[in-house]
RNA sequence: GGGCAUGUGGCGUAACUUGGAUAGCGCACCUGGCUUCGGACCAGGGGGUUGCGGGUUCAAAUCCCGUCAUGCCCGCCA
């Protein structure tokens, strides 16, 4: 594979190298060191530019610009470097912008439809858990947060060259599942809208009769008859959470998100994968039983012995943490120990799987566990990442933490909590219980969001006078509202918290999906009917103006890939976008390619690149390009 | 009480992991640009003591210490 930028940053390390060793013997810094000092300095002072005088000069003693200026003296390009300078205690490079043009735009073409990816996966397996919603409401927007970013962590992994195998986790042994199933049953109400929504609606109308007499104690006693696995309920309550998953997964199938398989807690349960787990966890003293005191009859481990594994652990004010109730019943973390032994390939073959869809509109099914079905290969995976949100550090931190008590550092280290922040709206939380999702006006669920955003982006469509295509409106607005949702949420740091706005979601001008989808169908335009020469011979044209910046662009797009994949970094890829876009539009704008004279076999290369690699990095957001828009 | 996350122009954000040249971008605001490849665009302008106080460093939004604010977590609940 190929990535351009590596090589212009790998042959300026060694020009630099080279003129250490040469000029100043003593000082030895590695490769690693100078590839940390490297920048982008402004234009006018070079293209790729190196602080490593400075660091030489704090070991030597010496004035950083003198270091600098020997330095560029005796440094020499290769290939594309062409001229180095120092300025400032800087050390700048100057490239030949004939000869990387040729590079990059040969690469681009030579990938084909493979330039922005990397190989640092090598082929591993991984398994990524999103988003795990309750079976017994719709997706509101802080769900489609979960769904978006793991659907695009997903495609990051598998353009960095995983192995990824989307799963779903589905609790239907809740409180959650056992609230809404009793509503089902006595609050005569009967479906006349999406099954999710509804289901989401009759939870919460059970939510606010919890408080009422005897009631709180029938559901809990329906979640035990549930949790049997042969009672009568229980397969009640599977069948109501499956046709609410069926729903909850029109939504996804409408934004485009798929999955691999689902894994049903009840399923968990059937396959006495706790059982399992926990005689090996007995057997090797990780865990304990105890006969006497405040936690008689529970399985506990002991906290104290994983402070002493996990530096980062917070001290919780008790001392041990319990597993199993002394009822018998598993915690939450409990069941999440068991699930990720079974995830790296530490408990014997288990699950029986049947088809829950049998095709997505990516053209494969979604498999899911079952009580009968067949067997097959999935988990027993080198890497999990688990797309939860940060309120669930602590049971996480103590998930990876029973892993090193367990010896296996290595699976510790590679279960990866991807933490992200919650989703409020303006005034007020979206609480499923108290119905915060059903809003005021508007409902905050995926599915209304979507429309709303598509009737919005439907009245500029047809307002439009240069769009041709109008039979098409539908289908582009669709297109459209997609990528500018994902974009909205995907360019956040995972890590922040979010206040949705109905104004900026409907807002489709500036650092948004829009206006990278439509920099693409202008791109896509100009070449419409264009032949575009594949083996280009003439790079004269190229010049130091708007062309060469968006051309350097484009060379680094592979590593943007990768730094977004080994960061779990949505937003690395939005904001390459969004500086693509603008050195695009500002290239656009100044240099005519149809008009071009000379220069114009050389620029229809420059956009025919351009679109390639937009199309490329927004399908690795999950966001599909339309020609016209 | 302990811990985690966040704090950057009016609003939303990037850069913080790995310190580097004048803190980047968008919305809103002001000015200009469609007989020339698509104006969901482009060019230009105003607006910032990066919460606050110390420290380290040639160099701090970035690292360290303290402090304030906001949100979250610390049940045999789910």
């Amino acid at each position: 594979m190929s990535a351009p930028g590596k090589d212009l940053k790998n042959e300026f390390i060694a020009a630099i190298k080279g003129s250490v060793s040469r000029n100043f013997k003593e000082s030895d810094v590695a490769e690693e060191e100078i590839l940390l000092s490297l920048s982008i300095p402004k234009p006018d002072n070079g293209d790729i530019s190196s602080s490593i005088s400075f660091r030489i000069a704090k070991a030597a003693k010496k004035n950083p610009k003198e270091i600098a200026e020997k330095l560029a003296a005796g440094a020499k390009g290769a290939r594309f470097i062409t001229r180095i300078e120092a300025l400032n205690g800087y050390v700048n490079a100057f490239v030949d912008e004939r000869e990387y043009a040729k590079h990059v735009l040969e690469s681009i073409e030579g990938g084909k439809g493979e330039y922005a990816r990397s190989d640092m996966g090598r082929g591993a397996k991984v398994i990524v858990e999103s988003p795990s919603v309750n079976p017994n409401k719709p997706w509101h927007i802080g769900h489609l947060r979960n769904a978006l970013l793991g659907d695009a962590i997903s495609n990051m992994m598998e353009a960095c060259s995983f192995k990824v195998e989307r799963e779903d986790y589905i609790d239907d042994l809740g409180m959650q599942v056992a609230e809404s199933f009793w509503g089902y049953m006595n609050l005569g109400s009967k479906p006349d809208k999406k099954f999710d929504t509804w289901l989401g609606e009759q939870y919460v109308e059970v939510n606010k009769r919890l408080k009422e007499k005897g009631v709180e104690q029938q559901v809990k006693s329906l979640l035990e008859k549930m949790e049997e696995g042969s009672s009568k309920e229980s397969n009640e309550a599977r069948r109501l959470s499956e046709e609410c998953v069926k729903a909850q997964y029109q939504t996804a199938s409408g934004y485009s998100v798929y999955h691999d398989v689902l894994v049903w807690e009840s399923d968990i349960v059937r396959a006495k994968l706790l059982d399992k787990a926990f005689s090996i966890l007995l057997e090797n003293g990780i865990v304990k039983k105890e006969t006497s005191g405040e936690y008689k009859d529970c399985i506990i481990v002991d906290l104290e012995r994983i402070r002493q594994m996990a530096k980062d652990f917070e001290s919780p004010s008790e001392d041990v943490k319990v597993l199993i109730r002394s009822n018998g019943t598993a915690t939450y973390v409990a069941k999440d120990i068991a699930f990720h032994m079974w995830k790296f390939g530490m408990l014997s073959d288990t699950f029986n799987y049947g088809i829950f869809i049998g095709k997505q509109q990516n053209g494969k099914p979604l498999y899911t566990t079952a009580q009968s079905g067949e067997r097959m290969d999935f988990a027993n995976v080198k890497k999990a990442v688990n797309v939860i949100d940060n309120r669930q550090r602590y049971p996480q931190l103590i998930l990876k933490s029973m892993f090193m008590l367990m010896g296996r550092k290595d699976i510790a280290e590679q279960i990866m909590h991807l933490s992200y922040g919650k989703v409020d709206v303006e005034g007020g939380t979206l609480s499923g219980r108290e119905g915060g999702w059903m809003g005021s006006g508007r409902s905050y669920t995926a599915d209304s969001l979507l429309e709303e955003t598509e009737r919005k982006v439907l009245e500029i469509v047809k307002s439009s006078e240069k769009i041709s295509d109008k039979e098409n409106a539908k289908a582009i607005a669709r297109s459209v509202a997609i990528g500018a949702i994902k974009f909205e949420f995907l360019k956040i740091a995972p890590e922040k918290n979010i206040t949705f706005s109905w104004a900026r979601a409907l807002n489709f001008e500036g650092n948004t999906g829009p206006y990278c989808m439509y920099t693409y169908a202008r791109a896509t335009k100009i070449l419409r009917n264009q032949e575009i020469r594949k083996s280009l011979k003439d790079y004269n044209g190229m010049t130091r103006k708007h062309d060469f910046g968006l051309v350097k662009l484009l060379g680094n797009a592979p590593e943007v890939t990768e730094k977004a994949c080994s960061e779990y970094r949505t937003n690395v890829i939005t904001d390459y976008l969004i500086e693509l876009c603008t050195a695009f539009s500002r290239f656009y704008e100044t240099m005519p390619v149809l008009k071009g004279g000379s220069a114009r076999e050389l620029r229809l290369m420059i956009v025919d690149s351009t679109a390639e690699v937009l199309n490329e990095m927004l399908t690795v957001l999950g966001i599909a390009t339309v020609s016209s828009m």
